[in-house]
DNA sequence: AACAGTAGGTTCATATAATGAACCAACTAA
DNA sequence: TTAGTTGGTTCATTATATGAACCTACTGTT
């Protein structure tokens, strides 16, 4: 790995959860030397990249991130192109539909969302939420698709327990695994959330690497075998808009 | 300049007119060596800095971007927070108003704006729109507190003549950031829209490096002197808000 | 078909830049 | 005082980035 590759792998540490690193603690997090942090964290700063604070001396992500978004979404709408899918597949599902993207091991950030509004009883989506990789069809999706060393990495960093109905065996885990790999979808049942099932197919990359999944979460009253197998064609072709969309090449 | 720098420099020539960029195209914009800037280009893509064409093989801005932003827009909301400066701003001037960020040696991009609804005749923003340096409230303020040799560097770019009024002069532009630099606020009248007048002020970082401005763009029946004079204390209040909220250290 | 000009991409000896153990300095708590 | 933090710096050593020349594929031209 180049030193260009080991500077970036820095701002892969900053999280919803962890949004201000400093050198100690990248120290811990990365296990190098110091001094190397320190002038790799410099160069990020000087870029724009990262923004130290004035008194914790503390670095977060920095200005020049909103800058090159900007002109991402402005000449490539990836967020809207999304949005865009995500209208459509909800006209045809009629339920809370989202595509999330890979954020390091931590889990999905939600980059898109529609909280479906014909019913009643209906999934709300807390966006600034991190969707974890083993308890919800997002996260499953796109572990069937990862590289048995970094399935193996996520699964050793700790399998919380979000409901009665999350699985937590991590052998188990990986038989899901290999079947949703098999069906190029995955499911879960009340595993983050009590009654909401969710479906979900892995997005890729122009790199062909996965880069998210786009999901649909509905009350699991709503949800049985008979309308999985009705939706299924739908969501695929969601799955391969994105794609397209963020790639130019479908799946 | 360190490996890192110069890897990430690269990325700051993707711009809205610019958002895919070949490896010759490279070699032209940078003067460096192909081979070089090859292996760079190819450490920014593993990171998912920058994504490949398949078929044209350019270079584009890749999902990593968005991926921090959401980070950055969730844990320390600058957008959002300009937008709050920006309510404030707008009901107490009723008028246009919006906070823009530098991109590089081309111009200013809108992070924020508000479209001012509460009079007939009022100043539209096209968001997609780059503000240009030397024909916008905003581009001159920040103009006024960049190094010589930057300001020389952006000037020599070109001038190009939007309207009737466009100062297209080298030598009058330096003159005008002088004062501009001594007053702490930037004006124009129909340089880039005819009969808009803008008010700016500069917007500083953490590392007291200008970032950006924040402007008021009215027409210029309803802008003379004295309301200038009256407008102007809350400008400098909302960019103290913006620049504080950004770095915590008010100018 | 041969040619010239473009493009993206690769090789390998050389030179330049990254590295890290040991070092400060400042602050905090015992 | 001491011991444990923190962020930050120095400089000899080592590893990495560099670039001239090369290859390959595709373009339109003569």
């Amino acid at each position: 790995m180049g030193t260009i590759a080991k500077a970036l792998q820095l701002l892969t540490h900053f999280s919803t959860d962890l949004p201000e690193i400093g050198l100690s603690q990248f120290v811990q997090l990365t296990g190098e030397d110091k001094a190397t942090l320190h002038r790799r964290l410099g160069e990020l700063k000087a870029c724009g990249f990262l923004d130290q604070d004035a008194a914790s001396r503390a670095y977060r992500l920095g200005p020049a991130i909103s800058r090159l978004e900007i002109v991402k979404e402005t000449t490539f709408p990836a967020r809207r192109a999304a949005m865009e899918v995500l209208r459509k597949l909800n006209s045809q599902v009629s339920e809370t539909v989202h595509v999330s993207v890979i954020q390091g091991d931590q889990g999905l950030s939600t980059l898109a969302h529609i909280d479906d509004p014909s019913h009643g009883i209906r999934v709300y989506m807390d966006t600034n939420e991190l969707l974890p990789f083993h308890a919800t069809a997002s996260g499953l999706a796109v572990l069937a698709f990862f590289e048995k060393e970094r399935v193996d990495k996520i699964l050793k960093l700790g399998l919380p327990k979000f409901t009665e109905d999350t699985q937590t065996n991590a052998a188990r885990i990986r038989n899901l695994l290999i079947d949703f790999r098999k069906e190029g979808f995955a499911r879960s049942k009340g595993g983050f959330e009590t009654d909401v099932v969710g479906l979900a197919m892995p997005l890729f990359d122009s790199r062909n690497a996965c880069a998210g999944a786009v999901a649909i979460a509905a009350p699991s009253s709503r949800m049985d075998n008979k309308r999985v197998q009705s939706v299924l064609p739908l969501l695929q072709q969601a799955a391969n808009d994105v794609t397209a969309s963020w790639s130019g090449r479908a799946s």
